[in-house]
Formats: C-alpha cells, sequence, structure tokens
DNA sequence: ATTGCTTTTTGCCAAATGACAAATGATTTC
DNA sequence: GAAATCATTTGTCATTTGGCAAAAAGCAAT
C-alpha cells in the first residue's frame, strides 16, 4: 500500500484524512497467470495499481495476428482509459501475464472519490496524462528503428520484465517475429 | 473561431459568457512554412488551435535523423503538453508545414482561464486525454505493420495530409526510406 | 523558355527480416 | 522421471527494405 500512496504524492499533496479516503476504497486483487484484467468487447470497471507481476495489454490486428502492445510492471497504473473513462467498449485485452496482486478500485469508488476529495482530481488528471504521454513516448520511437534497436530500446524501458515473458509477446510488441527476435538476441550476447 | 467553439463544445458544456472569457484571450498567429510553433530545447509557452495548413512534430533521434511523429492538420489542438504542463525543455520541434493560421493562448491567460471558468477544467481534461489517447492510437498500431499498410494507415489517418507535405516527412512518419514510399506509391496505383 | 534548385522516382545491389519447418530446450503433468 | 506440451533456437530460402547514385519531374525566378 505504500508504494502505491508513495506513487500519488509523486503528483500532488494529500493529508493523512485524504490518504485513508482512498485507501479504505482499495482491494487487493490476485490475478492469477494468464487471466483478464479487463477485456476487449467489455467496458473497462477498474482501475489498478501493481503491486507484483507483470500485465500486459494486446489485440489483434485486422490479419488476426495477437500484438502486445504495452507492458505494464511492479508500481504502475493499470486502466483501459478510453473504456473506463468513457463508458465505451475496449479493444484491448488486459492480461496478466504473470501472477499479480493489484491494488484495484471499482468504477463506483473512483468516481466517489472524485467527488469527495476535491485535490484528488488534479492528481488523477496528472497522473492520467504522465501515463498516456509515456505510453506514445515509448511506443512511438519504435516505429522509426531497425529490430535490434528497437529491442536495446525494449531492454531500457522495460529492464525488470525481459525475464518474465514469453519471446514470442516482446517479438509482437516489436513488430518483428519471435525468431527474428532470438538471432537478434543471440548477436547482443 | 467558431470552429474552436464547435470543437471545444463537443466535450462539455459552457455557457456563452464563459464562451466569451476563453474567445476574448485568443490571438490570431499566422506561421508562415517552415516556421516554428515550440522548439526543442525550449519551454512551450502556447496552445494552439489549427485553423488552416498543417503543422507537424519532429525530432532528431540518435542516429541524427530527422523523425517527423505526427502531423496536425485544420481543426486540431496543437500544444507541446509536456513541456507546457511542467515547464521542462521540449524534445521536439512544432513546426508549420504550410503556411499556417492559428488560434493561440499564452500560457498565463490559459492558466487564468482554467481558474476562472471551473467547468473549463473538465473540458480541457478531457481534451488532452481524447489528444493524447489518439496520438498513441495512430502512432502504435505502425511498429507491427509492413510499410504498404503503413501508408495505408496514414492516408486514412490524415487524407487532407498527403498531398500538402513532403514525402520525406511522410516517410520518416512511418520509419521507412523515401525511396521505399516512392515504389509503394507506385505498387498502390 | 531557360536556368537552377528541390523533390520524387528509379535502378542496382546488399542487408535485414519474414515464412516455414525442424531441432533443441524447458516446463508441466501424470 | 517419462511423456507430453510448450517455448526457443536454428536452418534454409524468399521477400522486403535500405543505401547509394543517377535520372526524371516539378517549381520558382528570371
Amino acid at each position: 500500500m505504500k508504494a502505491f500512496i508513495d506513487y500519488i504524492l509523486q503528483f500532488g499533496d494529500l493529508n493523512q484524512q485524504q490518504i485513508d479516503l482512498i485507501t479504505k476504497k482499495a482491494k487487493i486483487l490476485e490475478l492469477p497467470k494468464e487471466e483478464y484484467f479487463s477485456e476487449a468487447g467489455k467496458i473497462a470497471q477498474q482501475v489498478g495499481f501493481v503491486l507484483e507481476g507483470v500485465i500486459r495489454v494486446c489485440y489483434y490486428n485486422n490479419k488476426g495476428e495477437e500484438i502486445t502492445k504495452y507492458f505494464i510492471d511492479e508500481n504502475n497504473l493499470v486502466v483501459d482509459l478510453e473504456s473506463f473513462n468513457n463508458d465505451i467498449c475496449s479493444n484491448a485485452y488486459v492480461q496478466a501475464v504473470t501472477d499479480c496482486k493489484l491494488l484495484v478500485f471499482s468504477k463506483k469508488d473512483w468516481k466517489e472519490l472524485l467527488d469527495i476529495i476535491i485535490p484528488w482530481q488534479a492528481i488523477v488528471n496528472k497522473i492520467v496524462s504522465r501515463v498516456l504521454i509515456q505510453k506514445v513516448e515509448r511506443r512511438s520511437p519504435l516505429v522509426s528503428e531497425d529490430a535490434t534497436t528497437r529491442y536495446l530500446m525494449f531492454l531500457k524501458i522495460y529492464p525488470n520484465v525481459v525475464n518474465r515473458v514469453p519471446l514470442s509477446y516482446i517479438a509482437s510488441y516489436l513488430g518483428i517475429t519471435q525468431s527474428s527476435l532470438s538471432r537478434i538476441r543471440k548477436n547482443i550476447r
């Protein structure tokens, strides 16, 4: 829980009473490997904070290939924002890659907190824009680099993820085949 | 100006008095082709809304290649968010690709409006998250597609941009060389 | 129209990556 | 611990894309 408090206080100040209100709403969710936090075709109903484990967000492109578009590891927020905020169906699966332990807030609780804790709004907005900017900044540069550089970028961005997720997920994240990635790994050593 | 009002009212309601307060702060900025709206190494000082013309956001990667990462055309917001919000130096150039006409707000005016028009905050937050989500959703899928598919995606996303910007900008946006793009164009016809 | 300048297209070859299949290695299940 | 299952590596070859340079096309100024 401390990890979560530290995380949110990076983005603004809250007094102890406000922090208590927030933490009182948080529930622990144990998500076994392979299970979904939220699914394509459904409306995201919760906000999570990863305490342990690795999550991925993936979708199927129009060739039917499964594409992993982000990884989310410890001490990061996980929420399918567009779906959660606008109550529209998501087009992505948010899935535990390893056994995970999360702190979760239901949509109802989350919205309640926004109403009753005024400074919380500003903090959430900062978090949201930080999270979104981070997503662009991480994914976008991949477009213009060759496969080896992409992999090196991945290693920098997600140093704690490499050894916990299947090669195929990383390959699809990088937009290359898993054979290519395997060869790239060999060349790097 | 109407275009701008229409744009913001998509995200929430404002009464006429509030709209007037906002529009009173807006200035027209004519930005000739090639000129910068904001620059790498500097702190973004304004928010803009494109009335006419095409803008691009670009940066230099560590091989020194110039990479265009977004285009922004009519009726869209242009702001280097991370720099503008956090008063940190930007790492990107925001440049007019054609002669442009913009509606602009200085940082001071923008923040003032946020303070005095309460519902404006919520609207701005919605706009910001919409704009950021759009950036991810547009750029991210390029990673996992081949060059031809990328170009077709570009055409869908920016139907009004193709004929107004140099081929080289599009090529760097797609992460391919301009020769390749030229060949792709030939094959598509 | 001619010149000079920039952008786009094309040709050629090399390098990178993909597709497919088989082999190896790792992990789970009984 | 053997079998079955799944993940990764490797081999071979085809395809795509890049690098480089030259030609062609477009554009602006005179």
